[in-house]
DNA sequence: ATAGGGCTTCCAGTAGCTGGAGGGTCAAGG
DNA sequence: CCTTGACCCTCCAGCTACTGGAAGCCCTAT
């Protein structure tokens, strides 16, 4: 397979493909020709990295996580400690957006928006305590 | 005021001041010696800047509504625009996050975590369609 | 032969800093 | 007067995870 056909295939822009190459993430073969040249379980491994980013594990989540996926020996906690701590953080994640989003959501609610000067929200910015 | 008197007052480090001023958001004076020199208004505009980007407003964001803050004769109709579309990614961002939460919490809690290597999550990984 | 589409590499840029090298400046203590 | 240590300066590189573009080869169809 080539690269535009597995790029469709796994919904992967080519050049991420190749990103995902020359970080070592994958190592298709090649042709004659120098076009890459994907098998099977590349195109396996492609799909999973998609899910996983998709999930927002960082590359190097991936990477551990097809480590452990590729080891039949594996021990399923340690794939649970990656996924609990990055579910932990998005957590985090999520709980600072939500105070962003009050205090946000105020502001915008206080502002009237017209075409005069005075503003709530340059104000909030100008003496809110940090 | 020196950038290390700045840096204490305003919480934002000392890098990033300078990094600030690089892009353009403030201009200090200069000393004799070359030291950055801070005016009060500086010291303002680096504590705007900071609870702005505490808020996640993005740099050119940041700039817009510092010029608006400049601006006696603004309309609070766009610093509202500017808030508002903020908070709509905010709001995005937020239940793209509590969707993968949804997904990831929900595989950390079928996981077994044991030795064992028989593993949800990478099952999950492996077939999930995207 | 030529046109098009697909493939290759390599370089640069994105956002918002952060770390470090290499060096000048200043105030206090010996 | 000299040294020490805490400042300050600039410039360059690196971080994440790609993305865009230039320059050029390959393959198929007409």
């Amino acid at each position: 397979m080539n690269i535009g056909e597995v790029a469709k295939k796994s919904g992967l822009p080519a050049k991420t493909i190749r990103y995902y190459e020359d970080i070592g993430l994958i190592t298709p073969l090649r042709d004659t020709n120098g076009y890459r040249s994907f098998r099977e379980s590349d195109m396996h491994k492609l799909a999973f990295l998609g899910r996983s980013r998709a999930l927002g594990f960082t590359i190097e989540d991936c990477r551990n996580l097809l480590a452990l996926w590729d080891d039949q020996d594996r021990a399923s906690a340690d794939v649970r400690a990656i996924a609990k701590e990055h579910l932990e953080q998005i957590e985090r994640k999520i709980a600072d957006l939500q105070a962003i989003r009050d205090t946000l959501s105020h502001l915008v609610q206080t502002c009237a928006g017209d075409g005069r000067p005075d503003c709530p929200i340059l104000a909030k910015l100008e003496k809110f305590p940090t």
